[in-house]
DNA sequence: GAAAAATTTAACCGGATGGTTAAACCCGTG
DNA sequence: CACGGGTTTAACCATCCGGTTAAATTTTTC
């Protein structure tokens, strides 16, 4: 199984509050707002309910921070790269490698962020969004110049940018459903796993030849 | 917003139960088992919960029709396509066009399985599992055929598969995060779905040239 | 119109769960 | 040692929720 990383407050390293916020977490981020139990939080940070309460006033709270935590080191991530100071080339190669790796180490995050809007939508948008959205201008500009200069077959850079998102997180995400459907043992699906950079990556690059 | 397909089980078309089972269908999907009330399932389908428990016993029992429905219905569809008798370039096409028609109108359908599957693997393995689970493996031999033939690229087939799959699913079910990550209008994240199954058609026709 | 089935009403039970409380305990620091 | 914050224990409350029940009421069927 992956290691799900544990985001840093601004806390002591290994304080018992931490280490509170880290099991809710983990119990949040798999089993959503509905699904996770206060006193399972408890027991994986290994003390009990009333401590719990002691630090977190309510389970809204601790799941709004948590919430909170996790979408604002999902998006900045990724941003960074996509606005970087790239050739597209270049930066489509480490887009790929760096979210790849990204979503392996944290299987659970697009669903948990897909999922809980979907259930709980209010909440969400009102209380969870980020200050500061991706902004992709500067890649669509970037795709845009290289289509002119024939650089690369013409294509839509938003369709471009959603391919690329897609055919990353889409089989991390979906790994239940796609044993069932390519009938893959889990060890199966772990090798077709690590093949999937370098032939993302083919695919993209094959798909935007002249 | 998309009508949710509501699955015909054998029963009287307008019958009640056949009202509460689409209410169930449509909260248990939408919800999952954790989020779903029978409290609300009973007012969606304008009864209230003593007739609901008349007709299907326990929450357990109605959740586990549900979710039989729903992947018997799921991927039949897609293995009869998968395995039809038809040059590999017009499956791929056709294959795009009714699988974004399919999940269109059930958006929440893969979220579903695969968050149900990862908040309660036991009993979906035990008990939900499709008896007879898709056999790509004559798309695969096609796949070889054709880069034997030099028709298209070498490639390997799962990957292919899992691309094609990616990029039609994975834009309809992370729509809200879509809307954030690319900072689209409910408006235009419609139109550009609407796009989508050309553009996703001509990247993987692009992607597989010699 | 009578019998049977469908549906409502309203009350209730029991367990799970979020949350509280008070007392005791542990443990490091001044 | 005494003080105080962190921590445990254990009991407890209120609420929600799945599920049941019994009777009344409506609708269907014969």
């Amino acid at each position: 199984m992956d290691n799900s990383e544990t985001p840093t407050t601004p806390e002591l390293p290994d304080s018992t509050e931490q280490r509170i916020f880290d099991a809710a977490h983990q119990v949040f981020v798999q089993k959503g707002l509905d699904g996770a139990k206060m006193q399972e939080i408890a027991d994986h940070a290994g003390i009990n309910k009333a401590l719990l309460h002691y630090y977190f006033r309510t389970k809204e709270k601790l799941f709004e921070m948590v919430a909170k935590a996790v979408i604002n080191r999902a998006f900045p991530a990724v941003q960074q790269l996509i606005e970087a100071d790239m050739p597209l080339e270049q930066k489509i190669d480490r887009f790929v490698d760096f979210y790849i790796d990204l979503i392996s180490r944290n299987p659970f995050v697009p669903l948990f962020i897909i999922g809980e809007i979907n259930k709980h939508p209010d909440q969400f948008f009102e209380k969870i969004i980020p200050a500061a959205p991706p902004r992709p201008e500067r890649f669509f500009r970037q795709v845009e110049e290289a289509v002119a200069e024939g650089r690369i077959r013409p294509i839509s850079p938003r369709h471009l940018l959603v391919n690329v998102l897609s055919m990353c997180v889409f089989p991390i995400v979906a790994r239940p459903m796609l044993r069932i459907v390519m009938g893959m043992s889990s060890q199966e699906l772990n090798q077709f796993l690590k093949e999937r950079k370098e032939e993302v990556k083919a695919f993209i690059f094959a798909a935007l030849r002249p």
